[in-house]
DNA sequence: AGCACGCCGACT
DNA sequence: GTCGGCGTGCTC
C-alpha cells in the first residue's frame, strides 16, 4: 500500500482545474489534508503550488504510475477539514477554481514568493559566448556572486528569456529561494530561570547576592513580580540597559526566549462596561426571542434606524462569549469598521479582532493568527471577514445585510451572506441579518417562514423620526441658473445653519455624471480605454476614468479639436460645493467623497471633525449616508434622488429606497428633531411615496408585487454570464457562441431546468480597461443540475476559445450588471 | 497556461 | 531527406 495524496494545484484554469493525485514519498507520508505542497506538474514536470485536499491507501501498481509530490510547504495542516469542504462548496457556487477558493481561507501573508537567483557555473570559458551572453557573466563575475533573475538581466541589458536560454546551456545556475510575502514578527521576552521559578512556586521570598546591582535586582523583581515581561518592556520600566539585561541573563537569573508579537489592527479603547447598560423592553424582547430560537436558525432583525440594533448585538455577543463560543460580526463597509471596533473592543477587549482589505498584509496575517490561536473570538470585519479561522462559533451577525458590498464581484464572486449562512449552519450558530431596509429577498424569506422575524419599531431614547419633504424639482427654482439647490432646501439650511444646528447633504451620484465636454466641438471627454466619461477631479486637477482609474490632465485640450476650453455638466460634489459657496458664504462646508477620503486615517479624521462641530454642513455621495451618528445634524437633503431609479437591474428600487431611509435617519438622532428634504425630477415615481412616509412595509408590498409580476428575484435567481475579448466583434460572437453551447446543452441533457435567456447584450460598461464586454442574463433556479450544466459550459467555451483572448464568466445572482 | 506531439513547407 | 512552422490535445 501506498499513500496517495488528492491535491488542488494553484493557478490552474477552469479547463484543466481539477483534484490531482500524487504519491507521497515515504519523508512525506506524515501530510495531511489542509497542507500545502509543491508538485512537478504538466510534460515538463514545472514545480507547483498546490493544497493537499485528502490522502489515502492506494495500490503499490496504480501508485507508482503517479508522479510524486516533491515537496512539504507547511509542517502543520494550515485549514481544517471543514475549511476544505467550505472551499469545495464556495468552488461549486462561484464556477472558481479549487485553489482560489482555497486562497480566500487563509491570509495572503502565509503566501511565499519564489525567488530565482543565478549563479555563474563553473570553469565557463567568456571567448564562446556572443556579446550578450558576456555581459551576463561580466555581471556575475564569479560562481559565488548570485543575483535575482529580474535585477540580472536589467543590469545586463538582455532579454529575461536569453538567462533562461544560458541556463539550460549550463552557462548559468539557478537557486530558489522561497521567501514568506510577511514574516512572523517576534519579541524577545524574559522569563525567570527554571530554578528561581521553583522556589517562587514554593512562596519563598526573592533572594540574590547582596553584591546584586540595584538595576539587576529591579530588573529581576520586575519579572518575579510580573511574570513574563518583554525585554523592551522591562527596559522602560526599570530603567536599565540592554548591558544590565544581558548580565543577568549571564548570572543565570533570568532567561530569554522568543514569543510571537502581533502587528495591532486597532488603537486599545477606552472600557466599556455592558452590564450597565440596559436594554429597553423592546431590545429585551427582541433579545430574549433569539436567544430562544433553536441553535442553527436563521433570522431576520428589521429594526428602523436609531432602534439600536447595534446594543442587541453586542449583548447577544456577550451571551455567546459566555457560552464558551465565538462570534463573527459583519459589516458592510471599510469605513463603518472603526465606529464598531471601538465600541466592541471597549466591551471586549484585545478578544476583538478586526479583518477588512483595507488592512496591512502583516496586520492582516497577525490578525488571522490571533484568531486562529483561539487569542481573538470576537471577528468584526468586512466580507473577506466571514472567511476568519474562529472555532465554535455561535454567531454570526451581518449588519444593513441588503448591502451590495456582500457581494464580491470579482472571482470568487461569493456572496457573505450565503457563505455566513453555510457556517452558521456548520457550527450550529446563529445566523442574524440585521437591517432598517432589508432586502427583499431577505424579507421575503421571513414572511414565508424560511427566517425567523424580529422588529425594532422605535427610535432608542427621545429620538424621532423626522419630518420627509419631497421636492417636486420641475416646479422648484433654483437661485443659481441650472443650480441643483433648490429654495425650500436653501431656506432650510439656512434656518439650521442659524440654529446652531448641522446639515447633511446626499448626492445621489452614480457614475456617469461631471461629464467634461469641449468648449469648441462639444464632443464628450472619454476614457480612451473604457467606454465611459470621464469626470473632472477639482483635488488633482485631472480627469479621471471611474471604472479603469486611467487620469490625464483636465489642461490637455480637446483630443478631436485642440480646443483648450472646458465645459463642465452633471453635479458633481464640487460643483455643489462651489453653488453653496455662492449661496452660504459663511457655511463651513465638508466635502466627503473619494477624491477627498482616499485614506481611512483621512476618512476618520474628518468624520470626527465633524461630529466635533468644526463644519455646518456634510456633502458628499452614498458614504454620507451610512452609519454618521450625530445628535446635533437636523436637516438631511437628498439632491437628485432619482438618479439611481435609471439602471436597469431589478434591485434598483430596493437599492433607492435604502440610501433614502438611511440619509433621512441620518438626522434628528439626538434631542432635536429633525427634517429632511428630497428633490426630484420625477416626485410621481411610486418609491418617493413610501419613501417619504418611511413606510418600509408599503415598499415591500409594492416591490415584491412587482417582482412577482416580472419574475425576478425571489421568484427566480438571475446568472449573469459575461465575455470580454479585445474587440467588440469577438466579445459579441464569443456572447452568440456561448449561446449556441447553452442551447445545446439544453437541448440535449438539461432540458428539463426552468430557464429563460436574455441577450446577448452589450454590458452596461460596453469597454472596460481595453476589453470589450457583452453579456447573457440566464433567469433559473441556483441548483446543482443548473450550476453542474453552467460549469460546463465556462470550461467548454474556455477550451475552446483558449488562445483566442476571449474569456467567460459566470455569477449567479450578482450585485451588479457587468 | 505550458508543453509535446504531429503533420506540411524551405533548406543543408 | 531534415529543421521548424504553429494547430490540437493533455496535464495526476
Amino acid at each position: 500500500m501506498e499513500r496517495i495524496a488528492r491535491v488542488a494545484l494553484a493557478d490552474a484554469l477552469i479547463q484543466y482545474d481539477k483534484l490531482y493525485d500524487y504519491r507521497l514519498p515515504g519523508e512525506l507520508s506524515w501530510l495531511s489534508p489542509g497542507c500545502r505542497v509543491i508538485l512537478p506538474f504538466g510534460p515538463g514536470n514545472k514545480p507547483r503550488r498546490g493544497m493537499v485536499m485528502e490522502v489515502f491507501d492506494g495500490k503499490e501498481e496504480e501508485a507508482l504510475k503517479l508522479k510524486a509530490v516533491s515537496e512539504a510547504v507547511d509542517t502543520a495542516p494550515l485549514l481544517t477539514a471543514d475549511q476544505l469542504e467550505l472551499a469545495a462548496w464556495i468552488r461549486a457556487q462561484t464556477f472558481c477554481s479549487w485553489y482560489d477558493a482555497l486562497s480566500l481561507l487563509y491570509p495572503t501573508g502565509l503566501e511565499y514568493r519564489r525567488i530565482l537567483r543565478y549563479h555563474l557555473a563553473d570553469g565557463v570559458n567568456l571567448s564562446d559566448l556572443s556579446p550578450d551572453e558576456r555581459r551576463v557573466a561580466e555581471v556575475l563575475e564569479s560562481p559565488e556572486k548570485a543575483m535575482e533573475s529580474g535585477k540580472l538581466a536589467k543590469t545586463a541589458g538582455v532579454d529575461p528569456a536569453l538567462l533562461a536560454e544560458l541556463e539550460r546551456k549550463g552557462v548559468l545556475i539557478t537557486e530558489e529561494r522561497k521567501v514568506r510575502k510577511v514574516s512572523d514578527t517576534r519579541v524577545r521576552m524574559l522569563r525567570l530561570s527554571p530554578q528561581l521559578q521553583e522556589s517562587r512556586d514554593m512562596g519563598a521570598d526573592l533572594s540574590l547576592p547582596p553584591k546584586t546591582t540595584a538595576k539587576q535586582a529591579d530588573l529581576v523583581r520586575l519579572i518575579w513580580e510580573n511574570g513574563p515581561t518583554a525585554i523592551r518592556e522591562a527596559i522602560y520600566y526599570t530603567g536599565a540597559g540592554l548591558a544590565v539585561v544581558n548580565r543577568v541573563l549571564q548570572k543565570g537569573w533570568l532567561e530569554c526566549y522568543e514569543e510571537e508579537a502581533y502587528r495591532q489592527a486597532y488603537q486599545t479603547s477606552e472600557h466599556m462596561d455592558l452590564d450597565a447598560i440596559r436594554l429597553s423592553e423592546e431590545q429585551q424582547a427582541v433579545f430574549d426571542g433569539l436567544c430562544k430560537l433553536s441553535p442553527g436558525s436563521g433570522a431576520l432583525l428589521y429594526g428602523i434606524t436609531g432602534s439600536g440594533k447595534t446594543m442587541v448585538v453586542l449583548k447577544l455577543v456577550q451571551k455567546t462569549l459566555a457560552e464558551g463560543r465565538s462570534a463573527m460580526v459583519l459589516l458592510p463597509e471599510i469605513l463603518l469598521t472603526p465606529q464598531f471596533v471601538r465600541l466592541f473592543s471597549g466591551c471586549f477587549g484585545s478578544r476583538v479582532a478586526v479583518l477588512h482589505s483595507g488592512l496591512s498584509m502583516g496586520v492582516r496575517l497577525d490578525e488571522w493568527k490571533r484568531i486562529r490561536a483561539g487569542e481573538a473570538d470576537v471577528v468584526v470585519g468586512t466580507r473577506s471577514a466571514v472567511f476568519a479561522p474562529l472555532k465554535n462559533i455561535g454567531l454570526i451577525a451581518v449588519d444593513e445585510e441588503q448591502e451590495g458590498a456582500y457581494k464580491s464581484e470579482q472571482s470568487p464572486r461569493y456572496d457573505a451572506r450565503m457563505v455566513a449562512a453555510w457556517i452558521a449552519k456548520r457550527h450550529n450558530a446563529l445566523y442574524l441579518r440585521m437591517s432598517a431596509t432589508p432586502s427583499i429577498t431577505a424579507y421575503h424569506a421571513a414572511q414565508t417562514g424560511k427566517l425567523a422575524f424580529f422588529k425594532l419599531e422605535n427610535r432608542f431614547g427621545t429620538a424621532r423620526l423626522p419630518q420627509v419633504d419631497l421636492i417636486d424639482m420641475q416646479k422648484e427654482q433654483t437661485v443659481m441658473p441650472a443650480g441643483v439647490l433648490g429654495m425650500s432646501l436653501l431656506e432650510a439650511l439656512t434656518v439650521n445653519m442659524d440654529q446652531g444646528h448641522q446639515s447633511v447633504l446626499l448626492l445621489n451620484r452614480r457614475g456617469h455624471d461631471t461629464v467634461v465636454t469641449c468648449f469648441g466641438c462639444n464632443t464628450v471627454m472619454t476614457c480612451p480605454r473604457c467606454s465611459v466619461a470621464l469626470n473632472f477631479h477639482s483635488a488633482n486637477g485631472r480627469l479621471m476614468c471611474h471604472c479603469c482609474g486611467y487620469s490625464r490632465p483636465f489642461d490637455t485640450g480637446c483630443p478631436q479639436c485642440g480646443e483648450k476650453r472646458m465645459r463642465t455638466f452633471g453635479s458633481g460634489t464640487q460643483k455643489v460645493e462651489a453653488e453653496l459657496k455662492t449661496l452660504l458664504p459663511d457655511a463651513r462646508v465638508l466635502r466627503m467623497d473619494t477624491d477627498t477620503t482616499y485614506t481611512k486615517a483621512a476618512h476618520d479624521r474628518l468624520f470626527e471633525d465633524f461630529g466635533g462641530g468644526k463644519y455646518d454642513i456634510l456633502l458628499g455621495t452614498q458614504m454620507v449616508a451610512k452609519g454618521l451618528d450625530f445628535e446635533n445634524v437636523t436637516l438631511a437633503g437628498v439632491l437628485n434622488a432619482e438618479q439611481g431609479l435609471f439602471s436597469e437591474d431589478y434591485k434598483s428600487g430596493e437599492r433607492t429606497f435604502s440610501l433614502l431611509t438611511q440619509v433621512v435617519g441620518r438626522c434628528g438622532r439626538g434631542r432635536f428633531s429633525g427634517k429632511a428634504i428630497i428633490q426630484t425630477y420625477l416626485p410621481d415615481h411610486p418609491i418617493f411615496g413610501v419613501a417619504v412616509r418611511q413606510d418600509y412595509e408599503a415598499f415591500y408590498a409594492q416591490e415584491i408585487a412587482l417582482r412577482s409580476q416580472m419574475l425576478h428575484p425571489p421568484f427566480c435567481d438571475v446568472c449573469l454570464i459575461g465575455v470580454s475579448a479585445p474587440s467588440e466583434r469577438a466579445a459579441r460572437e464569443g456572447a452568440m457562441k456561448i449561446l449556441g453551447m447553452l442551447a445545446d446543452l439544453v437541448e440535449r441533457e438539461y432540458s428539463e431546468l426552468p430557464i429563460k435567456t436574455f441577450g446577448p447584450a452589450p454590458a452596461s460598461i460596453l469597454k472596460a480597461a481595453d476589453r470589450y464586454r457583452y453579456r447573457l442574463t440566464v433567469k433559473c433556479r441556483n441548483s446543482p443540475r443548473f450550476r453542474q450544466m453552467v460549469y460546463r459550459l465556462l470550461s467548454g467555451f474556455a477550451a475552446e476559445m483558449g488562445r483566442r483572448d476571449v474569456t467567460a464568466f459566470a455569477d449567479i445572482n450578482p450585485e451588479s450588471y457587468f
